[in-house]
DNA sequence: CGCTTGCTGACATGGACCTGAAGGGCCAGA
DNA sequence: TCTGGCCCTTCAGGTCCATGTCAGCAAGCG
């Protein structure tokens, strides 16, 4: 069977959406993967085919992330299947820029949308959440914190008096990564690694510079500091 | 029973106009079905005249767009059993353009209106609203979004104050784009690609001139930048 | 009081984005 | 057929903004 990670009920009770990301490409998976776990996302990760279809006979999933270039045969043939047991689980298709007649083979066999390859992440976890959203199911509404209003989905805050809050995409990577995981401590590291998918490791206090920022922008009491570990957001409705 | 896609519910919460497709040419049924599910429409796919009525038996059309030469008879038989049994659900004819005949025959049997191949989309695509219309279904009737007033299934757009709108088709491709998907964020990628129906692949900033020339028409605050991600607009009344 | 840890203003840099202008294609009308 | 106008696409220059880094200061903690 394959990896399998995040979800879990440790966000505030709200059930994760579940997700089976197919794909072979160990970079790719990895970046994929870590971001829509730290999103709160519970992630299946299988490699090629015959593990998608094992996880698939196993696990009801919300959304499937399939590549349609698998060592062991087309990702097609997945989708088919599927689609032919009445499945309607929805599917997000990725390929490379060049395989154009895959991707409208895949949206023919019932694909909902696809990704060109390279994509940028945020764009993936806008993908996610319209799908999702369309489907009705596992969508969170808002995050109801201090005078914020929060909508992961749809990449907006704001302010009880209506007013918008513009945020870069650093800004609102910290911000989704604290309220969606209210009222809990969240390291340092972590907000770091979620900041740099992977890798890329940085060595100054960016963390620090990006709450500080925050906290100009959303009202300086809302981001509490945990000395030694962290930051956490509390939502006083608990 | 045929290949199904796309539409569910996402257009706002609004129903999708349900499609059958009768079509056994590749190529062509492709192109029409990518394209009509890429406006929110719900497609089922029939290649040949069982598949056809399998389909019909057992869904409820809004529309059914109908190639009249089958590999296994004709296409008429189809629009014949159906008005037979009273069923009023609007079919377009799709026919080569020396099948005058097979038209005349056509609109004799019930359809409702006809389309000579090889036909533009964006014909298609004003014939299925037109019959949609007429049919008092499926419409959506009108997004209003700032003081601006978007009628997708007219292609109009007027201001508060009544002034009309002139939008040239790339113009309002953009604007329908992001208009019907408000309040969510459209990847520059997906709007690249309702612009040059799939594979042209573009490599110029040719979305971002023409946000530029929509912003000018609409006024500056109507859409939003998402930097590095797309585009969105958003309509405060939620 | 000294040390560690966190906060924040300033700034250089690169990249994303905007927009005016130019050239070409297509179509309608002369 | 020619012409003008509209639209589309591309390009280049410019602007704006997000980002990462650092340094100096503030705050906690022994």
């Amino acid at each position: 069977m394959a990896e399998r990670e995040g979800g879990s009920d440790e966000l505030g009770g709200d059930e994760p959406l579940r997700i089976l990301l197919v794909e072979d490409d160990q970079t790719l998976g990895d970046a994929v993967k870590t971001h829509a776990v730290r999103q709160g996302h519970a992630v299946d990760w299988a490699k090629d085919q015959d593990n998608a279809e094992a996880c698939l006979a196993a696990v009801q999933y919300g959304l499937i992330l399939l590549d349609l270039r698998l060592p062991d045969g087309h990702g097609l043939n997945i989708l088919k299947a599927l689609r032919a047991r009445r499945d309607k689980t929805p599917v997000i298709i990725l390929t490379a820029h060049d395989q154009v007649s895959d991707r409208i083979e895949g949206l023919n066999a019932g694909a909902d949308d696809y990704l060109v390859k390279p994509f940028d992440l945020g764009e993936l976890e806008a993908r996610i959440h319209a799908v999702a959203r369309r489907y009705g199911a596992h969508q969170v509404p808002m995050i109801e914190i201090g005078d914020l209003q929060i909508f992961p989905s749809e990449r907006r805050v704001t302010r009880s008096n209506g007013e918008q809050l513009a945020l870069s995409a650093r800004e609102w990577a910290v911000l989704e990564m604290l309220s969606v995981r209210r009222n809990a401590i969240v390291g340092k590291s972590q907000i770091e690694e979620a900041l740099y998918s992977f890798g890329a490791e940085i060595e100054s206090n960016t963390v620090e510079v990006y709450v500080s920022r925050l906290r100009r922008k959303l009202g300086r009491a809302t981001i509490e500091t945990v000395r030694g570990i962290g930051y956490r957001m509390v939502s006083d409705e608990r």
